[in-house]
Order: C-alpha cells, then sequence, then structure tokens
DNA sequence: CGCGACGTTGATTTGCCTCAACGATTGTGG
DNA sequence: CCACAATCGTTGAGGCAAATCAACGTCGCG
C-alpha cells in the first residue's frame, strides 16, 4: 500500500529509517467510490490526496452552472485545493472519484507541520512544484494559441492512459471545450484516416 | 539597491547576517533598457531574475509567429525561464524589457546550489512556489471560462500599476484576445460610462 | 522630416457554442 | 428480471464571440 509512495519520494529524497517511519506515520489510506466527493467546494480543504490507484479530477463550477476540469489526478499524483490547504480559506473547487479510487492522505496541519519537522520534504515539494509551474504555463500558452483539434491531439499524446478511463465530455471540459465539438472534431479525424 | 531584495525575502524566512552576506553575494546587478532581451528562445536561461525597477515580460512566439504574453514582472516580482533554468534545455520563451529596468540576477549554478547551501531558502521558494500555483490554476480557469470583456476588467482590477506601463497590444496578448478587440471592449465601456 | 510603434474602426469570416433531438449503455429499485 | 432513469456520445441547425484583413490617424523619435 505504502510502497508507491515511498518509491515516488525517493525519486527525490532520500529518507533514513527514522525519517520514513515518520513520514509513513502521518498517511491516512482512504478509499473512495466512484461519484464520491473527495472536496466540496466550499469547504475546507483538509488533506493532500496521494493516488494509490484510481482517479480524482478537480473542478470548477462556474456562476452559470458549468464545470470546468482544472486536473485529473490518476496512480502516483497529488491532487488538493492548494489556496485553501495553504490558508485554511474556503475551497474553490470541488474534488471527485471518476472511478473507485485508494488515496493515502495527509492532514492539514500534519502537511504544514511537515516541513519543520522533515525539512528534506521542502526539497521534494519545491521540486514537485517547479514541475507543475512549467507545466501550468505551457497549458495557458497551449490554450490561448492552439486550436481546439491540436489541443485534444496533444492531450491524447500526451495523457494515453487518462483518455481511455476518462468519459470524453469530461476531457471536453479540462480542454476548454463543449463535448459536443470534441465529438465533431473526432469525427472529422476518424473520417480522414 | 538590495534593501527591497531583502525586505523581500523578509516575509518569508529570517536570515542571520551571514546568511544575508552569502545571499547577496550571488546576486548581480544589471540594467535593461527597453526592448532589450533579457532571454531569447532557444538560448539557455542562465538567471533567475528579480526586478527591482521598471517591468519585464516573458512571451512565447507561435509558429505562426504571432506572441503570446505569459508573464510580466514589475517591481519585486522573479521571472525566467524555469524549465530551461532547472534542467538547462533550450528556453521557449522570450523575455524582454517593457521599459528600462535594473535587475538583480543569481546565477543559474548559483541558484540550484542555493537550497544546498541556504537551506531556508528551500521554503521560501515552496511558499513562492505555491502563490503561483493558485494564480496559474485561476488563470487556466478564467481563460476557459470568462468573456473577453471580463478577463479585461479583471486584469485592470488586479494590476492597475500594470495597465498603466504596458503598451494595450500587450495587455490584449497577455489575456489571450486580439489587439483590435481589446479596443472595441474599450470603446463600448467608454460609451456606456 | 520620415519611419516605426501604437491604437482605432469597419467589413467580413470563422471557430466554437447553444439548443434540441436522438440512440446506446449502464445501473438501479421494485 | 424487467422498467425506467440517468449517463454518455452523436448529429444537425442556427447563432455569436472573437479573429482576420485592411485602412487610417497619431505620436514619439532618430
Amino acid at each position: 500500500m505504502s510502497q508507491p509512495i515511498l518509491d515516488y519520494v525517493a525519486r527525490y529524497i532520500q529518507l533514513d529509517e527514522d525519517e520514513k517511519k515518520i513520514f509513513l506515520s502521518i498517511l491516512r489510506p482512504r478509499k473512495y467510490l466512484k461519484r464520491q466527493f473527495v472536496l466540496q467546494a466550499g469547504d475546507e480543504c483538509r488533506y493532500e490526496t496521494y493516488v494509490v490507484k484510481g482517479c480524482l479530477k478537480a473542478y470548477f463550477v462556474d456562476p452559470d452552472g458549468n464545470s470546468h476540469i482544472v486536473q485529473f489526478a490518476v496512480e502516483d499524483w497529488w491532487i488538493s485545493d492548494m489556496d485553501s490547504l495553504m490558508n485554511g480559506t474556503p475551497s474553490t473547487f470541488n474534488i471527485d472519484a471518476v472511478e473507485d479510487t485508494e488515496v493515502l492522505q495527509i492532514d492539514r496541519n500534519d502537511f504544514n507541520n511537515l516541513f519543520a519537522r522533515l525539512p528534506k520534504f521542502n526539497t521534494m515539494y519545491r521540486m514537485m512544484l517547479m514541475k507543475a509551474f512549467v507545466s501550468h504555463q505551457r497549458r495557458i500558452v497551449d490554450n490561448l494559441c492552439k486550436p481546439a483539434k491540436e489541443r485534444y491531439l496533444d492531450f491524447i499524446a500526451r495523457y494515453r492512459n487518462i483518455e481511455q478511463r476518462v468519459p470524453q465530455h469530461q476531457i471536453a471540459s479540462y480542454l476548454g471545450m463543449t463535448p459536443e465539438f470534441l465529438s465533431q472534431i473526432r469525427r472529422k479525424l476518424a473520417d480522414q484516416s
């Protein structure tokens, strides 16, 4: 159960046995059923969540009721409402399960103390955030300058494993287009091949 | 010259005199003239750059030759091509000066060593990145679900100081619309008030 | 002066959305 | 085990937000 996350951590930092013990002690395993909420917008985000098996998604529901997916998290990914987790403000995103999912969670207090107790985690988290920074910037640029068809092709090239596990209309939401339009794009691609 | 950056750092971490000395020793002051390049796409990003006075911008030029501004950096902001800075890969962004600008720069090697030499900086940088993470996510969502007019109004509300220093077509680029369309939006706003 | 950067305006086009209707599945309670 | 609802994808007609293209006026500056 905890081996994947230890491997994950080991890619960034080396822990001694004591540190491993402390780290493992703050992880709480939990399961979510498909469609079950991990976090509802407006609530305080109480956990940083690591996905062991399954798939979660974070999404924003705008005033018109349309929902916009900001992140998928499959195996070996982390997900949370960072703003709420840092500051205790009400979260703006919902997080729920795309399929039945097993996670390991770190409580908000433990998370905020973690960096003082085990300073090495500063390094790991900083490096994770730097990678996220880069991919966020790329996503912003791509959304600005690439047409819908190209964004779709990029997505399936990069996340082939996600594409097959998530309903098509959710991919459309992630890519910033309507499900009808994505359907149209796929038809044209199928016709010409 | 260095006081602003010390104040900046002090908002996140407390340095003793030795640490201050080390930190200051890796900062290189430099001036850029309006329109001068700080970094050209394809080159290796050699510096993390802190703006003391003036304004820089980072932008991506797409295959059609259109440029898309990903970030402005005015006083007290940092700017770089993070991917290139981390990994030494060719940068995808250009960075240049919107106006005459004074900066403090940290060389790529010093930057990568900084966290080992002065571990406190892990904490500071992690916290900076967490804030950036949140604002990137918000920008992604806003670009997906807000119409152009609203994005413009949000921008001038949040960055009134930037709006007055940067040519209008660059703001349009940052907001992901054409300069013609932004001009139209502004006319309508002016008419009805 | 003359050129380049900047903003504006209008005509036209287009990428994508809206709305509505329709099968195919899946799942679920009676 | 069936009936009915919910979820999901598809298709087409029509509409709109924003892009494109082209022309023009202004300003600052070498």
